[in-house]
Order: C-alpha cells, then structure tokens, then sequence
DNA sequence: CCGGATGATATGCATATGCTTATCATCTGT
DNA sequence: ACAGATGATAAGCATATGCATATCATCCGG
C-alpha cells in the first residue's frame, strides 16, 4: 500500500482508495506516538492497555484483551510489567477466583494522563494542519466509520 | 491499539487517539478489500502495482517498489506472477540494460479498471454513512493528512 | 458429585514484513 | 581500463502477530 498515497495510485476522479489512504498514515501515526511513548518508558501495548483501564476495575483479562485488540495469550507479559512497575494491579475477584480485577494505581494513572496530554498535544498541532471546518468534519468521520464494526465495514448497506 | 476506539479508550474530552481510530480503520478496510480483489484473482501487492502503472512506462522496479511503499525484494515474485498472467510487461530499458520498463497490458488494464470499480462501489456506499457535508470534509482532511511525510507528521510544525 | 466450560498462562507453528548480505550484469566517472 | 555504484534477484535472519493446543485452577448446571 502506498506510503503517500496522495501522488500514488489514484482511482478514476483521482481520488486514492480509502485504504490506499488510512493504512499508511495509520502506520505514520504509530511511528509519530511510539518515541513520545518511549519518552514515558511506554510500548504501544502498555499505553493502550493503561487507557482502556478506567475509573472501575475492569473484570477479566479477556475482556481488556478483546477491548485493546490483542491476543489474550500476549498481553501477559505486558500486564506483568505493569504490574511489576506499580501502574497497575492485578486482584482475583472474590466472586470468581479465576477472573482478575484490573485497576490503574495512582501512580499508573499519572503516568497515562502524562502521556497523553503529550500525545494530544502532537495531535493538535498535526490536525492544526487541516482548515478549521475541515477539522471537525474530518474526526466525525473518523468517528462514525472507525465506530463500525468489521461486519458493517465489509457490508455497509446492512442497518447497525 | 482498539478495535473499535469509538466506545473504547479515550483521551480527556473523550475522543479516542488518532492513530487508535485510523489503525483498526485500515485493516477493517484491508480485510473488506481483499475478497474484493481476491474475486478478482489479485492479491493486495498485485493490485496495488497495478493501480501503480499509468500510461506511460514506470522506469525501474525500485521506483515501483518505493510508489507502493514495498521492498523491492519483495515485489520479485508479485511481478513475475502479474507478467506470467501477461497483466504486465517488463522490458529491459535500451538507455541502461539493468533497468526495467514496467507496462500495464491491455488485460492488465482491464482487469485492473474492473477491480478499481468495484472497490469504488463499495467504498461509495461505505461513505454513505457519512452525512453529506462531512464526506467531503473528511475525504478532504484524510487526503492532506495522508500526503504528509513521516517527518511532518512526527514534527508537524516545520513547514513543508 | 461430576462433566463440561472458562480464565489465566505457557508454548509453539505459520505467515508477513523489515532489513541485510551476496551475486551478477550493467553503467559511469576518472 | 578500471573501480565504484546501481538494478534486479536470491537467500536468509529477526521480529511481530494470528491462531492453536495444552495445563491448571475454578466455576456451574444437572
């Protein structure tokens, strides 16, 4: 797939295919993050699960692995060093001693709200790049088609 | 990073992180592409050289590889199925014999066009979705976002 | 009480990709 | 004439990921 795809291959009116478009700056984005993450001793998969980690502890291993789009099998590791780092803790639930809590310490929280107040700061001068107008119209789309599931994706015409 | 980041992890006033949105975007896209193409008998590297070739001879198959942001060892083999098809022809340049002068054939061209019109369709009812307005706008910003290079999008202040 | 299922964890296979090294034919500048 | 570089090609290593299988502890419904 194009790396820029804005001089690459076009369709008819010269407009590039949607992912022509998404998959390169989507790759661009995460090489941009990955040293801001880094600054803050983060990976990609420790941030996401630090941000999938709310105000209430999440119930089950499984359920974090499904919500971030990772393979459960491979986020123990990552969950073992955030652990081992004090970010987060790890209780077995008393209702189903096979379940674990995930909750954020105070320390995991600071951590995650410093991250990404310097994440959005990159992303406020990148989208700086686009009009004003445009701006706003351009995340509500990113909203509404990221919000699709795979099956309305592949399928749009079905209802939601 | 999510699959779904329209009701998953967010930043402070609730928007998920761009590259959360656009990454599990790109390969939803992918994954409705490739049947797509597969009908077609075209993998995704094969369509993307295809859609890659224009009117004239794309002069050596580093420029090839570097247009569609692929290793050039890697399109080897995509090359010699898409010239065994005859989808394609490869001439060594008279000015300078290392060289190869790519060429969509009559049937490459077709098969290509018939492809490109059906990821159009779907594309087109996929962008339904979106309210009228903010198509355009994020086709738009989704356009100029995906014409930067990697430089300014991690450093998205210096100018271009 | 017990069989089946589930959550967590460990291990491993297959695939794709990024990148490197090497070879041969060819070109270019000195 | 020749050294160095380049285009095309082959081969291979390292890493990441998707997915499968297996084990143990635990739970639940019959």
């Amino acid at each position: 797939m194009a790396e820029s795809a804005a001089d690459g291959p076009e369709t008819d009116d010269g407009r590039p295919h949607l992912a022509a478009m998404t998959v390169p700056l989507g790759r661009a984005l995460i090489a941009a993050e990955l040293p801001v993450l880094r600054a803050h001793g983060l990976s990609m998969w420790a941030y996401a699960v630090l941000l999938a980690l709310g105000e209430e502890p999440m119930r089950s291993q499984s359920t974090l692995a499904q919500a971030i789009g990772a393979d459960k099998t491979r986020i123990i590791g990552v969950l073992d060093g955030l652990q081992d780092r004090g970010l987060i803790e790890r209780r077995p639930d008393p209702r189903d001693r096979r379940v674990r809590l995930l909750l954020l310490t105070t320390e995991g929280r600071r951590l995650r709200d410093a991250a990404r107040a310097d994440i959005r700061r990159w992303e406020d001068r990148l989208l700086a790049r686009l009009a004003d107008d445009d701006r706003e119209a351009f995340l509500r789309g990113l909203r509404t088609l990221s919000a699709l599931s795979e099956q309305e994706i592949a399928d749009p015409d079905r209802p939601s």
